[in-house]
Formats: structure tokens, C-alpha cells, sequence
DNA sequence: CCTGCCGCCTGCGCGC
DNA sequence: TGCGCGCAGGCGGCAG
């Protein structure tokens, strides 16, 4: 579930879960899933058996399993993964990846992912922070978030500002839904210049961001369909909220002007043509 | 250095 | 029915 407040939502499943459990098997049912893995499956596994997670963290869209031995295995779930508790006995999911039993014989994670964007891997002595994740910059809900740096370093970008919402390295955990919910709620086209944004503009817009990410974690995440569960395969609720993502050709609910969809990045951007005018000024 | 584009995958819904 | 197309909530790598 690829924005933050879904993951955070996998990764409060997964703490209650696995910590404190000892991993026994774990089995690697196609390769893609852990080709970050460079070492390979049979590494994979055999570095695996036998710790104990020790913890359940996040940055941004990655969560981490801190272990025992100090190291962490890493799991990223793209666009379509999945982590799910399942009992020994639930049939495989058609695309079941990789299958973790552990020592007690209660319930297993099993890594499920459609599309294989997702994966998983071991961070040697990453417990802490793991380095294959360090280049992504904290997510606004993190207490260390630098509000004014990163008002400064967005301020000092020469792109749009939906891109510098997305950039990973600048903030972490927004995606294209609660990109354009923020967008909206702010009042600001995505393909505004980051550079002619004023101070308390983009202190504004950071604000709303933390606002649609809290709200939606309250609520579980968004669920469209199957692909976006929790650990227990439970849908969230937040897509009843939203105001501007899948919107197109419905009123707006500020100003009742019909939404509009365009694409940007080769993916789709919704927003009410009359709250967020498009910049008279192209970016160049 | 920075920005922006491409490729990686599978499956679904739509129009013809 | 079948087929091709566009679309999907992500990221890393690389070209310019």
C-alpha cells in the first residue's frame, strides 16, 4: 500500500505481529521479490533463521525489521505488495513471494505482491537505520522533521511543485493521492514553480500535508480495491474523504466546479480549475 | 550538480 | 467473445 498512512497502517499490524517472535523458516517463491537481496534467496533464508524481530520501523514509504543480529530486512511494497498474517492452514495467495514461519507456530507473514515493483531484503547491521534507506529524507509526521529546511530546499528547487511533493529525498511518504489532496486543500496547482512560492505558502501546504496523512491514517489508509489491505486483509476508509483524487468530472467540494483530471508525470493529476488555476507562467 | 524521463511487472476495464 | 489499449497508489538508474 504505497503512500505513508498505508504502510504506517501495515506497519502498526506488523509491530502488534511479529515483535519479539523468532523466525524459523522462510521461503522464497520468486526471485524478483528480493532481488535488492544481492547475496541471493539461500542467503536470504539462511541469515534469516533462527533471529528475532526485534521492532517494526518506517521512513517514508519503506518499513525496516530491526533483528536481533543487529541486521534489518527491509521491505518495500511498490505499487501492489502486500504483508499479511495468515495461519499455516489459509490456502497461498496467488502471488504469494516469500513466506515467513517462525519458531512459536503461530501465524505467518507471508509477502504478497501482484506487479513485483515491491520486495524484500536484508540490510547488514542496519537495526538502527538501514544504509540502502538513508537517502530518504524524513516524512512530516517524523518528530525530527525540519519544517524550515525543508521550506528552504524546496524554495530552492527550480521545478513544479507536485514533483517536489513526490521527491522522496526532500519529503518522504506522499505519493500521487495525498499529493493532490494537499495540492487541493492548498489551493495550489501542481505545476506550480517551487521557486515563486512564498514562505508561509509552502508552510501552509506543508501543513495541510500533514493534516491529509493523519486523517488518513485514523482511517486506515485508502482502499480502491483488493491490492490495499492491512495485515489482516482489512480495507481502509479514507477514500470516502478525498476531494480531489479519482474526482474527475464531479463537483468540487469547496466550490462545486466541475474537477478536471490532466496528466502529469505519466500519471493522473485531479484538481477544481477554479481553486488551482494552472500558473500563468509555464516553468522554464 | 540537478531535473525529468524510462523501464520494470501484472491485471483489469473499456471500446471496438 | 476476443483483442488491444490505457491505466494503476512506486522507485532506481541514467541521460542531458
Amino acid at each position: 500500500m504505497p503512500e505513508l498512512p498505508e504502510v504506517e497502517t501495515v506497519r502498526q499490524g506488523l509491530a502488534k505481529w511479529v515483535t519479539g517472535r523468532r523466525i524459523d523458516t522462510v521461503e522464497v517463491r520468486h526471485p524478483r521479490a528480493i532481488r535488492r537481496h544481492v547475496p541471493g534467496d539461500v542467503h536470504f533464508a539462511a541469515v534469516l533463521k533462527g533471529r528475532t524481530i526485534t521492532d517494526v520501523a518506517r521512513r517514508g514509504k519503506y518499513l525496516w525489521l530491526p533483528l536481533d543480529s543487529g541486521d534489518a530486512v527491509i521491505a518495500h511494497l511498490g505499487m501492489s505488495g502486500q504483508l499479511l498474517m495468515q495461519p499455516a492452514t489459509a490456502e497461498d495467495e496467488v502471488h504469494l513471494r516469500v513466506r515467513v514461519t517462525f519458531a512459536d507456530d503461530g501465524p505467518q507473514l507471508r509477502f504478497v505482491d501482484q506487479r513485483t515493483f515491491g520486495g524484500l531484503s536484508v540490510s547488514e547491521g542496519g537495526a538502527e537505520l538501514p544504509e540502502e534507506i538513508a537517502h530518504i529524507a524524513r516524512d512530516p509526521l517524523d518528530p525530527l522533521f525540519d519544517d524550515e529546511l525543508f521550506v528552504a530546499r524546496l524554495r530552492g528547487k527550480h521545478t513544479e511543485i507536485k514533483r517536489a511533493l513526490l521527491d522522496q529525498t526532500l519529503i518522504s511518504g506522499v505519493g500521487n493521492i495525498y499529493a493532490d489532496e494537499a495540492l487541493w486543500r492548498a489551493q495550489l496547482h501542481g505545476a506550480r514553480p517551487t521557486d515563486a512560492l512564498t514562505r508561509p505558502a509552502v508552510r501552509r501546504l506543508l501543513a495541510h500535508v500533514r493534516d491529509v496523512l493523519s486523517e488518513a491514517i485514523v482511517a486506515g489508509g485508502t482502499t480502491f480495491d483488493a491490492l490495499y489491505v492491512n495485515v489482516n486483509g482489512e480495507s481502509g476508509y479514507f477514500d470516502r474523504s478525498l476531494n480531489a483524487y479519482g474526482r474527475e468530472g464531479q463537483p468540487c467540494h469547496r466550490c462545486g466546479t466541475i474537477m478536471r483530471r490532466e496528466q502529469f508525470m505519466n500519471r493522473s493529476s485531479y484538481s477544481c480549475p477554479r481553486c488551482q488555476p494552472r500558473p500563468r507562467l509555464p516553468l522554464r
